[in-house]
This record gives structure tokens, C-alpha cells and sequence, in this order.
DNA sequence: GCTATCCGATAGCTACGCTATCCACGTGCG
DNA sequence: CGCACGTGGATAGCGTAGCTATCGGATAGC
């Protein structure tokens, strides 16, 4: 198919096709001649993967271009999340002030094993410090259960990859998994927020809308 | 004190103080003369957590002025974390696609009670519709694990909570917990993918830097 | 031939989060 | 008294990111 084609079936604009191919994260179309190149299912494909990417998880262009080039390349088994990883950095991952001493052993008494090296640590240390800034410490047992729901859903990523036989099928559940399962938890998140909040506090049974957007 | 010595103390730039009292996330100087104004404690501390917002968990300079201004203007308590919601937007939440409607009722199956009406529930359904796209369906079990995680955490929230009395305090922990509980989670998520890779492929035992980075 | 479309390159645009400059004024030190 | 310095307030600019619009040249199909 020809770029308008592939525009047209995405949803993409041409404009925006063209800029991905100048980025890297989308691979030329085969060239028949000086001003005719021809796109394929691969390329709807991939297509589909970087807005979903972009536009379902906040991942940058340069990002997209990391997770892509490590699935054309073949991740190594064992470290297939670390590649997604790298790629896509954490939202308060901008920066280079030092956590304290403190917050670092905080979290180092919920992790175990390889986890006490990783370069998550400082960012979430970094977290617990703005929640002493603030004048609102949190409790020991609030981040033990955070790490107790992370390994919950770590198993929970590790046991789907597993399902998958295919390497590149294992990479790609890797790199997306990655980025959208943290919207997806994000997301589940606030709705157990809400009917939490609900079961807790419950709102007044007359006027239903307890929530900010008057939903339909 | 001035603002020199507010920029000195908390080390914002006085350019980038004067631009947070512009754009209303910090309250002006208390005027004491036509070029006179001086600042407290109140101001470096909300300095500080527009800082944190802002650094640490990636929050836009529109979402911590809705932050503070909930936080200035009392919220109500059975909807403190939904006031935060509304002011920090999810990650998802630049499109206006409309997700598949087999994707929201996986969601829907997995969440009760009045989160069912949530306005995330259409930004983790978009999540899972781009999982099937990519050709990698995720599985019931691996969105069940994923809410009962996020009710872990969202009860260990509301705990935190109500273990203060005061309600600007609650606040507090509702607005910062909202933003900052999602980058927590996200690094021990990834920490805890690292400790998971490791116990379920172990690399070999030869050289120990097993991360993307080889660290120190 | 003529027109429509294509490719490729380049320049421009919008939003965001600052940052730098300018100005008039008033404090305070000598 | 005099004058440099810091201040508040306003305005303009900058750097990055993610597109978007336009141009030039070429060719396919009628």
C-alpha cells in the first residue's frame, strides 16, 4: 500500500507518518522507484504500536524508538522488562537531586535480592522525601504494602510472558507491558480509589455524582 | 524573609519563583512597600511541594495550581482523592479515542460499586485495546491480579488517611499521595520485575551486573 | 501532454517551563 | 546626602518536543 493508504487505515496523517520514518521508529517503505514506496501490514503494525505507545502511555518519540529498536534487535531472555525499562523513563526520573540516606533504607527494607541495585531506587527514595517535605511521612506499613502489590503484578507480568513461546512475542509483551501496565494500574488505581472512598465515607444517597465529572 | 532568601533556601531560582507566583501555584509576598514584600515559612513549604510535584512525580504546572488550590480551598473528605484525580491527569488521558467495548467490560469485571462510572475506566480499557493491537491479548488473571493490587494499595491510601485527624492534613496526603503513590509504585513495580527476572532466569553467575546499566 | 499523487527535505508552529532583561523604585550604608 | 544594590513587576526570549505545512522534483496513469 501506499502512504495514503497506511494514513488512511491508521488514522495517522501523513505528515506525521513521514516525521516517525524521519525518527527512526517507523521503517522506510520499500522503495519501487525514485517517488514510490510501498508499505506493508508490518508497517500498520508497527504503526499502531507507536501511537499507543505515545498517545496510551505518555512514552516520548525517543522512547518509542529505544522499545522498538531493542524488539527489531531481540531482547536477552532474563532481561527483557530491564530493556523496557531503560526505555521508558519514570515520570520522576528529570532529576539529579540525591535522596536521603533514609528514605534509601526505607525502601531498601521492602526489596529484595537483586532489586537493592537498581536504578528505580533513588526515584522512589526521592518520593518518600517529598512526602516528608510536604509534613506528611508515610508509614512503614504503607510501603510495605505498595511493594507487596508490585510484586503482585510483577508476578502477574512475568507469569503472562511466560505464556508466550515466541521470544519476540515475550519482548514485545516486555516493552508494552512496560509502559502500559503501569497506565492500566494507574488507572485501576483510582477507580479502587473510588470505591474505596465510597465504602469509607459514603457519599449522601441523594444526589448520586460523587464524583468530579458527572458521569452521563 | 525576601525572595532572595526564599530562592537561597530552597534553591528555586528567583526567576522561577516569580514565574510560580505569576502562574498562581505560590501566593505573592505579603507587600510591605511598592518593592517590599516578604515571605514566611508557608511559602518556602508550598515551594517545596510544588517542587516535589513538579520534579518528582512530573505533574504540569496547571495540575499543581489545581492541586493547591483544592488543598487552599478545604476539599470534601469522601472525595479527597478524586478532587487530586481530577488534577492529575493520567498518563492516558491525551486521546479522545473511544475504547472497544469488549475492553471496558473486561474492566468493568474486575472493578464494583461506584468505580464502575470512574472516568479512568475508558483509559485502561484504550490500554488493553492497544495490547491487543500490538498482537499480545492480555489474559483475565493478569487484570484481576492487577485490581486486586491496586486495591492493596488503594486501602493501604485511605489507612494512611485516616490515621490524621486534621483535614488539611488529609488533604495533603490525598493531593501528594494521588501523584506520588503512582511513582512509588511504578519504581517498586520495576524493582520488583528485576528480583522476579532474576529468580525466574537467573543470569549467569560469572559477572553480577545483570541491569541495563552496569551498576557501579 | 496533463494532472494528480508521491517522496523527501526543510521550515514553521504550538505548548510548556522556565530564564533573561528591563524598568522604576526604595532601602540602607557610607 | 548620595548612590549602588536588591526588589517587584512586566515582557520577551529560549530550548525542547511533537507535530504540520509547504516546496521541489519526479513519475504514473489517463
Amino acid at each position: 500500500m501506499r502512504i495514503s493508504e497506511l494514513s488512511r487505515t491508521t488514522g495517522v496523517s501523513i505528515a506525521s507518518i513521514k516525521y516517525y520514518i524521519r525518527e527512526g521508529v517507523l521503517a522506510p517503505g520499500e522503495v519501487d522507484g525514485p517517488n514510490r514506496s510501498t508499505y506493508g501490514d508490518a508497517h500498520a503494525a508497527r504503526l499502531r504500536l507507536v501511537r499507543g505507545l505515545v498517545e496510551g502511555a505518555g512514552v516520548s518519540i525517543a522512547g518509542v524508538k529505544r522499545i522498538t529498536a531493542a524488539l527489531d534487535g531481540g531482547m536477552p531472555l532474563n532481561d527483557a522488562f530491564g530493556v523496557a525499562q531503560a526505555a521508558v523513563p519514570l515520570a520522576g526520573a528529570t532529576t539529579s537531586e540525591e535522596p536521603s540516606e533514609e528514605a534509601v533504607e526505607r525502601i531498601l527494607a521492602v526489596v529484595e535480592g537483586i532489586g537493592r541495585f537498581h536504578p528505580a531506587i533513588p526515584i522512589a527514595a526521592r518520593a518518600l522525601d517529598t512526602f516528608a517535605v510536604v509534613g506528611e511521612p508515610l508509614s512503614e506499613k504503607w510501603l510495605a504494602r505498595y511493594a507487596e502489590a508490585a510484586a503482585i503484578v510483577a508476578r502477574a507480568d512475568f507469569d503472562e510472558l511466560e505464556e508466550r513461546s515466541d521470544p519476540a512475542a515475550q519482548a514485545r509483551i516486555a516493552a508494552v507491558g512496560t509502559a502500559l501496565g503501569d497506565v492500566v494500574f494507574q488507572s485501576l488505581r483510582r477507580i479502587a480509589h473510588a470505591t474505596e472512598g465510597e465504602r469509607r465515607f459514603p457519599s449522601p444517597p441523594a444526589s448520586p455524582s460523587s464524583d468530579q465529572e458527572t458521569s452521563s
